[in-house]
DNA sequence: TAGGCCATCTGGTCCT
DNA sequence: AGGACCAGATGGCCTA
């Protein structure tokens, strides 16, 4: 099953973790994150808390004088809010590799597996392509070429050594571009 | 309805 | 000590 092309969901962060499932708000309009944008506001993640409370977890300060408990709520905030602009950052750069990963479905938007094996094989292919060309034309002679090969091929050698050992199986450098092609091919039709 | 993908929370561990 | 990083858990959204 493939996911489509599908606007981008946003979550509210939430205020107050002691917040347990009993109050339920619909979600507004949510815009950015942080403590401030998320006032007043109950989010479906805050249900989540809500429900992993029963048998999983144990909340922060769920016990406690009061004053610690409070530090160490306002601490867990804070720390969830490094955490959602930590994901945020990543998301951005998944996003900026996407847009420069030539695919042949621009309308669909690659999973996050799909970018990653993607630009895996592209950047093979492109190694592979340069240095067919560079070798092709400077053969043996002084220039990057010859040693640019070389340290390719030492590379490969390495890599076929360690995922040898992993039970992994890494095309020879001529195969990237075809295994590239097959895998654009493979997300255009949807499998 | 099942399964894929995702956002968020959370606690543990590592690093500065 | 505090922040970054990581992985597990959970529930929502979407598509087939």
């Amino acid at each position: 099953m493939k996911t489509k092309n599908r606007p981008p969901r946003r979550r509210v962060p939430a205020q107050d973790p002691e917040a347990a499932a009993g109050e339920r708000t619909p979600d507004g309009p949510q815009q950015g994150s942080g403590l401030e944008l998320a006032k007043g506001l109950r989010s479906r993640t805050v249900r989540a808390q809500g429900a992993r409370a029963e048998g999983g977890r144990r909340r922060p300060g769920a016990s406690g004088p009061g004053g610690r408990r409070e530090n160490s709520v306002q601490r867990r905030l804070e720390s969830n809010e490094r955490e959602r602009q930590r994901m945020h950052k990543l998301n951005n750069a998944f996003q900026a590799l996407r847009e420069v990963i030539p695919h042949v479905r621009a309308d669909k938007k690659l999973s996050k597996i799909e970018t990653l094996t993607l630009a895996k094989n592209y950047i093979k292919s492109l190694t592979s392509t340069i240095l067919t060309m560079s070798s092709g034309r400077l053969p043996g002679l002084d220039g990057p070429g010859p040693k640019l090969y070389q340290h390719y091929q030492q590379q490969q050698q390495q890599q076929a050594a360690a995922g040898g050992a992993l039970g992994a199986t890494e095309p020879q450098p001529e195969g990237h571009l075809q295994r590239y092609s097959t895998q654009i091919h493979s997300f255009r039709e949807g499998s």
